[in-house]
DNA sequence: AAGTGGTCTAGACCACTCC
DNA sequence: GAGTGGTCTAGACCACTTA
């Protein structure tokens, strides 16, 4: 067989081999060409490919590793890890498994939503460019039926196209892009601030109240995938995370 | 001389020669015997010492670089690393550092100050055993003028005696802290809060505004070192981090 | 039993940088 | 020039796990 995965990887000459070897591999991994299950090569089939020692080879095996994005087990071999669905203080992507973690029981409802070019103020919010077209929606997220969490997302359609023919009826917006959609980078900014009143009456909760909010935008190589802004109220939720000073435990 | 530091590498025989030199090496930073700055030795030296080839200590060291415990350059060798300042989201451990990162100039003064046996509503906010002796501390911080960020702050003197006889008038508790202890593992917790007549007042906003509450615990060693809390004035202030889905980019 | 990764060695050459 | 870390090789033995 010649369309095994070997023939993908390719190196670039820039830099020490090992690095060479890690950074075609992670590739490979980002752009989607290996989803989670592959299996990776043995290192000494990449040795023979790629006419490194195998020291050199499992080096950079290590490190991808040890960055969690392939998984290695003697005897059975190297597989391309799933993206861990949380993994920090702010880093739970879905809200299904936030409020279930709370054991709690968990519904949502799509309270509105709107395809095409998005309005002055939606793109001023968002801090979007007024001409590419996005999905916009609000959802309000329970937890035991009580409101949870309010959502505002746009999705970029340029880059995920897809989601034009998605109800999201189902599964919250959050949690279907995790599915059907690739991120490499995410920004986080979180900040206090007072429910205006329409606010305070989906969230249950007096008018000027404090909530916490945290916006998260993510993109794929450049290319904007979602931002989102997540309202929760103030006083029912913290953040909490634990690390040393040489970084997290 | 035998008293270099090098008779200090002691390995325990437990897993791996490369993570027994990695811990060996990580303790005696992490407990104070190689304070910042002190040359950690040589890979030959090591070698020699721990009967280990070269690319075995070579692999521990790079590993406490990784890490960030230690730095290393060619030719003028291995020195212990100072702790970084900042390294992540919420990591500004110095409110000075933060104000003038912003290009303000600081300023900050000590409200009120108390020794010993903590009275049962600061126990109680700090989750302190009431027995042990503290120092309680309100401090405010001031960039350009204005008020900043409300400090309430407990210092726990059986870890830190030296906290006694300082003033803390020239140097904020918590930069005096960084200084002048160690810590191995800390905790933060993030909400939205509505502010106090009191602290209203002191943070120059309405009463009920929204503010941000970043609480934070840490320890050295299963000691507590300082529990505080930082009110920040909301809509003024955000956190920020970006990262990858695998981890910290 | 065999395939896979995990560790380790002894040696080599190179790159950087301080003296 | 010399000391230090950075990389790489060729080979070895071991540990684990599945077939």
């Amino acid at each position: 067989m010649s369309d095994n995965g070997l023939d993908a990887v390719k190196l670039d000459g820039a830099g020490p081999v090992y690095d060479q070897i890690r950074r075609a591999i992670r590739d490979l991994v980002l752009n989607g060409a290996w989803p989670p299950g592959t299996s990776v090569p043995p290192e000494h089939a990449l040795m023979e490919r790629l006419g490194a020692s195998r020291m050199t080879v499992h080096r950079a095996l290590v490190q991808l590793a040890r960055e969690g994005l392939i998984t290695r087990r003697r005897r059975s071999g190297t597989v391309v890890a799933s993206p861990p669905a949380s993994h920090a203080m702010l880093d739970i992507l879905s809200i299904p498994d936030e409020v279930r973690r709370l054991g709690q029981d968990y519904s949502f409802e799509i309270l509105s939503r709107r395809d095409g070019k998005p309005a002055p103020e939606v793109a001023a919010l968002f801090e979007l460019k007024r001409a590419a077209p996005v999905i916009h929606l609000v959802t309000r997220h329970l937890s035991g039926g009580q409101p949870h969490v309010l959502e505002e997302r746009v999705i970029h359609l340029a880059t995920v196209p897809g989601a034009a023919d998605e109800s999201f009826e189902t599964v919250p917006p959050g949690d279907w892009l995790l599915q059907h959609s690739l991120w490499s980078q995410a920004e986080h900014a979180l900040s206090a601030v007072a429910a205006g009143p329409r606010e305070a009456e989906l969230l249950g909760i007096g008018r000027g109240e404090p909530c916490l909010l945290v916006e998260r935008r993510t993109w794929n190589q450049e290319s904007p995938v979602t931002a989102v802004r997540l309202l929760y109220p103030g006083g029912r939720h913290r953040f909490v995370g634990r690390f040393g000073p040489y970084g997290r435990v």
